[in-house]
DNA sequence: CCATATACCTGGCAGC
DNA sequence: TGCTGCCAGGTATATG
């Protein structure tokens, strides 16, 4: 579900209601990706004072400077809910506060809840350390962008993806990203020009922006921290498009698997 | 260092 | 209806 539009909106969401508020309790489900890293009861007490964003993790900058960091995967969503709500199957976090219960529902159980001591602690780390640079600042040049894929052979619908020169492009964005800047998905990353880099700089700003402003993409669950649900995906150019006319040029939308994850691209629109 | 495959886990859906 | 196989928004890790 979630790229850095989805986790955005999620955030942006939640930070009224939690900014401020006091942690009550930790309360834990089935297994996440990985452990918590110290016992629930070190958050009791402690107070939320942030509420950021790196990459699609989001950041609760807590009054003792740890960290909890949360990850979505591919399924999770948090809400807000009521304290006396009981937790379904699939809701594997609550994090009770005198403002609320912070609730992680994740079916598919990739995503994280993971505690640090700081930012810079070897946990936090682990997680943040080798990710690119935002993509909706101003660190993310077409200069910095161009000189980063030269040293990469891959194409550069995988390069996106890896998330290691610019964070945040998930499978759903890199297909619209490319579509905007008319790249084929599969063009050799170090060999695009600084011209088309900078037309695809341009395109993923462009559309992690347009994708916040409505909300995310919901293609089958996804809603904000108030149920709320997005609406890009009414204005996706290719992905989950497979045969349906181009919104440019009527070509059938193309499929065509990379690295095992989906992509989709128009052959007329992209020529190379 | 780089590139690619694999693993994790569950639910929804198409096809038989 | 029930079964099987495939697909899904991510990413650390292993392997070459």
């Amino acid at each position: 579900m979630p790229e850095l539009p989805e986790v955005e909106v999620t955030r942006l969401s939640l930070q009224g209601r939690l900014t401020g508020a006091r942690i009550q309790a930790l309360r834990l489900g089935k297994p996440l990706r990985w452990p918590l890293g110290v016992d629930p009861s070190a958050l009791a007490q402690r107070q939320v004072q942030t509420l950021a964003r790196r990459g699609k993790y989001l950041l609760l900058h807590l009054d003792d400077g740890a960290v909890l960091l949360l990850h979505l995967g591919m399924s999770g969503s948090l809400s807000l809910v009521q304290p006396d709500h009981p937790p379904g199957p699939h809701d594997h976090m609550d994090l009770l506060t005198d403002r609320g219960v912070l609730r992680l529902h994740d079916p598919r159980r990739f995503g994280a809840v993971v505690w640090a001591a700081s930012l810079q602690s070897p946990a936090a780390a682990k997680l943040l350390g080798g990710l690119g640079v935002e993509p909706l600042e101003d660190s993310f040049a077409p200069q910095m962008f161009h000189a980063a894929l030269k040293s990469r052979r891959s194409p550069i619908k995988q390069v996106l993806l890896a998330g290691d020169i610019v964070v945040g492009v998930g499978n759903i964005y890199a297909s619209e990203a490319l579509f905007r800047a008319g790249i084929r998905p599969t063009t050799r990353a170090h060999t695009l020009s600084l011209l088309r880099v900078t037309r695809l700089h341009d395109a993923v700003r462009q559309v992690l922006a347009q994708a916040v402003a409505l909300g995310g993409s919901t293609l089958r669950d996804f809603t904000d921290a108030h149920g709320v649900g997005g609406l890009f995906q009414a204005q996706a150019m290719v992905y989950d498009r497979l045969g349906e006319p181009c919104r440019i040029c009527a070509t059938p939308i193309r499929r065509m698997v990379q690295g095992q994850r989906a992509t989709y691209f128009c052959v007329q629109c992209q020529k190379r």
